[in-house]
DNA sequence: TTCAACTTGTGACAAAAGTCACTCTTTTCT
DNA sequence: AGAAAAGAGTGACTTTTGTCACAAGTTGAA
């Protein structure tokens, strides 16, 4: 049994799990938990008490907006973490993040003490921390970039093209409202868009799914 | 004169200062630059050679567009340091940012081959990453959410307050151009969000300068 | 199969933001 | 002082985005 979460993590946290003693230690501490898509599993407020080791699976991070809106922030995917975790948890405050599950996922779980513990002792696990760190930089960065210099449709472009290379497939299912939301922006708005798109022969639209191109 | 440095260092950096160990490490490989506002300390795609711990003044970091445009993403400040240059160092890739003096700045230098060996010995060096890695996340983030939820209006106005704040003077020195190539916008709207903020009483512009109240 | 719920389409309009053209004011330099 | 440069104001117009109202297509469960 903990052979199979060793092969778990060598596969998919392998610049974690190559220092032997790091390993073994997140190994005797973290547990296997699975959840199912729509499980909201952290959210706005709460205090961090894991952190948690994707190791299948598909998350959405979101941040709230006070009105009922939200924005769709990141994903963490296989072989990611939570920053907004991580950061609120070495803070000791509350997360400002909600998270949510998008396919059915495996996650490592690491009890937040352990975790601190663990970043005190093994420079890998600060070195795997700054990498996610710096990819999440550059995703936040983008989105802000896009959001100041185009106009919404490249937004609606990039977010299917992100759902499509994260899912594996060209073909999503989902619905106009569903991007919205994510989007903060509305049904309307993005059922034009998307119909633009279209017409660029960017997507193809089906009841139901979003065929995406190149 | 290093113990000028030793000063500096405990006064704006307590966190790092007080562990001798660290406090001597850093104070034996780093040394203090000075710059004036309007220098260049960082250009998108250069590779990081050091990492700036600012001892007092203001950098701005930009995030520049294809077309000419540029955003300010955040600001860094006395006691603070370059996230995305910290991030970019370790990853050895190219700088994604660009770092502006805004107003003259002491700083703190370490080469990137040291600050990679504090980090991999000091504990303190990383819990001080993290927290401000965390609170640049957090500014990154409501910036999303501003972008996403709000008008421009409300975006200038947390701008201007931003600046008082930082700048430390609700009489701000600055052009309705700047402002706008600050935000990603064109200085008639800008100047028209600000007669509106006007109206509102929330400022009190004047030629070259704005006084923000609140 | 039939109805209800969900999803999408669309016209008409309003609000927000950007663009263009031009004026006027203030500052700075000689 | 006088001219040039920089900064700011503003009307008119366009594009983009959001809002409202309602029609129509699709799907799934009773």
């Amino acid at each position: 049994m903990n052979s199979t979460v060793d092969q778990l993590l060598s596969n998919h946290f392998p610049s974690l799990a190559k220092f032997p003693e790091l390993r073994d230690e997140i190994l005797a501490i973290s547990q296997i938990h699975t959840f199912n898509a729509g499980d909201v599993i952290l959210r706005e407020g709460q205090y961090i008490k894991v952190i948690p080791l994707l190791i299948s699976g598909l998350l959405k991070v979101y941040k709230e907006d006070l009105n009922g809106g939200e924005v769709l922030l990141y994903y963490i995917k296989s072989g990611e973490s939570c920053v907004m975790s991580i950061t609120a948890m070495m803070k000791g405050v509350q997360s400002p993040v909600k998270g949510i599950v998008e396919e059915n996922a495996e996650i490592l779980v690491v009890p937040a003490e352990a975790a601190i513990s663990i970043a005190k002792k093994y420079p890998a696990w600060n070195t795997f921390m700054y990498d996610l760190f710096s990819s999440k930089y550059d995703e936040l960065i983008h989105m802000i970039t896009t959001l100041t210099f185009e106009n919404k449709d490249v937004l609606v472009h990039e977010y299917l093209q992100n759902e499509a290379k994260l899912k594996g497939g060209n073909t999503l299912k989902i619905t106009h409202q569903k991007i919205a939301k994510d989007l903060g922006s509305t049904r309307e708005v993005v059922s034009r868009i998307l119909k633009k798109l279209e017409h660029n022969g960017q997507v193809k639209l089906r009841q139901g799914e979003i065929e995406v191109f190149e």
